[in-house]
DNA sequence: ATAAAGAATGTAACCCATTTCATCAAACCA
DNA sequence: TGGTTTGATGAAATGGGTTACATTCTTTAT
């Protein structure tokens, strides 16, 4: 049934036979060089060689308790924004010695938990997160966040707040997207927004109320669209939007592949963007920059995303709290040739 | 130092005690749970939910000598092309009870190889790449590929015979691409193909030229541009092809993402697609059906590249070979705005 | 020179589940 | 009814490292 693996044969009480020493040593001779006399270390490090000898991590990490694997939860790593920060999150887990797990939750609360049962099986020291949802049996720790295990929590926050996270200020973003269309003449500005409830979605839209509002503008309501974030809800978002008599002269999406998706309907219909209508997003996804027009949108420090959460993790595994939860990293608004002056 | 896990306390031999039983036969009831008689299994399942007991993976890895992790290792997570495939490797995986080890190797052999010396480490049961090099130090299993952990490589080929393949036709898609556009009634047809030496590059030129030759066409070397696959690459390529004093009327680019990079440089030339001239490309990954025009392109079947190589990987680690070493899937030309009849 | 401190190494327990082998009881057969 | 097969369970070895503790060999200090 199950093939063997191959070069299994020689662990390390082998090198301990071969060297004349016991397994302590050779351990130690592995993981604490100093504490080994240089010529003992010196054999042993020779016979490994010779052996060609890799230590068995999981007989490692059975003893020690700890797997130096972390969990990498999402819902789609199709979704351009999240490829970037996942890949950000493996170099950086990589260089601290530490493996990643990936799971692809789609967004489905049954598999997160399954998920995140690894945790419970040993098979990970720690998650990142970019659901809201946390998805812990808070009954399974007595109701006591605190006794959760290591989890940190990009991009989309849940709402626990011993739950440490790292993002993007989101009321900041919607408020300056808001502001970059009012500058540039804009008054009909409607909003592409996502989930209502979402975190990321609702502080966005209260950036863009707020802008609104101090320009003594208010928020026509059948300028907002909710969608998913996906580029078939922007097309459909974008076609809803533009259907009313009185039309807006600029969209705010809350998220690049929304914009996709509406570039696409705008075309569609006929309409020249940024001539006819001005698009804005946020983001930053690496295509933004190859979309017709290419597009004007906020900026999210993705790898610096993904970096911040792995280091944090993995501090956070190895005992070391964070100077605060909340984490929040500088957004960049990038202009390109998808907003212009109102015709 | 390191935190120790919080609900560990309770352990198999916990559940043994207050069961009324031996350990072997918690483990049988439940691994193994006819080979028990219903009132024992019950006794300890009832054990097992009152206190909570989740097996330890690590543990049963170590005895078991298979950890059921499977590494994924692909040049960059980052390119949409690979998102789908990791996607629905990450899907089969985790329905046959295996976790995907994620790796962005940026194509580097040092991280390559790094990430491989992971594998005998970590106890990985097996490997997919899509990568041609198979980074294994062949010194290390003395020159024996056979001594290789279970690899499967998806999309693209290492030319070892006894690897495990799965993939598309490359030079069939390349030469449907281009009969696309000579039905279309194009003679002057340009390449913007990867780099040269790769195989999926390689074999579509082959197509394209041969589909070329069956019209009694040859190709003209100033239309062929090989790049990276990029959209970078794809945008200086096509300004390259169309820099020309006789320029082409069609490209056919080897990637959507370079697809995606010649469309924003021929817009900014000024030239219409399909009027001016046509695109037409391949992979078919999502973003085509939203770029402007929507792409004509050759799809991948990703998600069943993905979803084949880990059954085919799985399958092999639990001892069964499949029939073939090459498993060739079936790609789909999908006709969208971007091509069309010349001037 | 010698006790005390320190470095190097060995011994054995430990992490926790799986699995072989042995044991014992119940069911089956002639 | 004695002998055998079958089924359930337990004891103990196993996988391969790590580490607390014990022991031995050096140094250093007095």
């Amino acid at each position: 049934m199950a093939v063997k693996s191959l070069n299994d044969a020689v662990a390390m009480q082998d090198i301990a036979r071969r060297a004349g020493v016991c397994k302590a040593t050779v351990s130690r001779a592995l993981n604490n060089p100093q504490r080994v006399s240089a010529k003992t270390r010196d054999k042993v490090l020779e016979v490994v060689a010779e052996l060609g000898y890799t230590p068995n991590k999981l007989a490692s990490s059975l003893r020690q308790g700890r797997s130096k694997h972390i969990a990498v939860m999402l819902p789609d790593i199709t979704n351009p924004y999240f490829a970037p920060v996942v890949r950000s999150i493996e170099q950086t887990a990589m260089r601290r010695g530490y493996s990643v797990i990936l799971n692809d939750t789609q967004d489905n609360p049954d598999l997160e938990r399954t998920f995140a049962a690894m945790v419970h099986t040993r098979q990970v020291d720690g998650i990142i997160t970019n659901s809201a949802r946390i998805p812990f049996d808070l009954a399974s720790v007595g109701g006591d966040v605190r006794r959760l295990p290591p989890i940190v929590n990009a991009s989309e926050f849940c709402d626990l707040p011993e739950i440490i996270k790292v993002g993007v200020n989101n009321y900041q973003i919607g408020k300056q997207a808001t502001e970059h269309l009012l500058n540039l003449g804009h008054t009909r500005i409607a909003a592409l927004a996502g989930p209502g409830g979402l975190d990321s979605s609702d502080q966005r839209m209260r950036g863009f109320t707020d802008a609104l509002q101090q320009q003594q503008l208010t928020v026509n309501t059948n300028w907002v669209y909710h969608g998913d974030y996906s580029m078939a809800s922007g097309d459909l978002g974008a076609r809803a939007l533009m259907q009313w008599r009185e039309r807006p002269t600029a969209i705010f999406c809350f998220g690049d592949l929304a914009a996709f998706g509406a570039l696409h309907a705008l075309r569609e219909l006929g309409y020249q963007v940024p001539q006819d209508i001005s698009v804005i997003s946020v983001d930053g996804i690496a295509l933004g920059e190859y979309t017709s027009p290419p597009l004007t949108t906020v900026a999210q420090p993705l790898e610096q995303i993904g970096s911040t959460a792995a280091t944090l993790l993995i501090d956070l595994i190895e005992g070391e709290r964070p100077p605060s939860n909340e984490n929040v990293l500088a957004h960049r608004l990038i202009i390109r040739k998808s907003t212009g002056k109102p015709a």
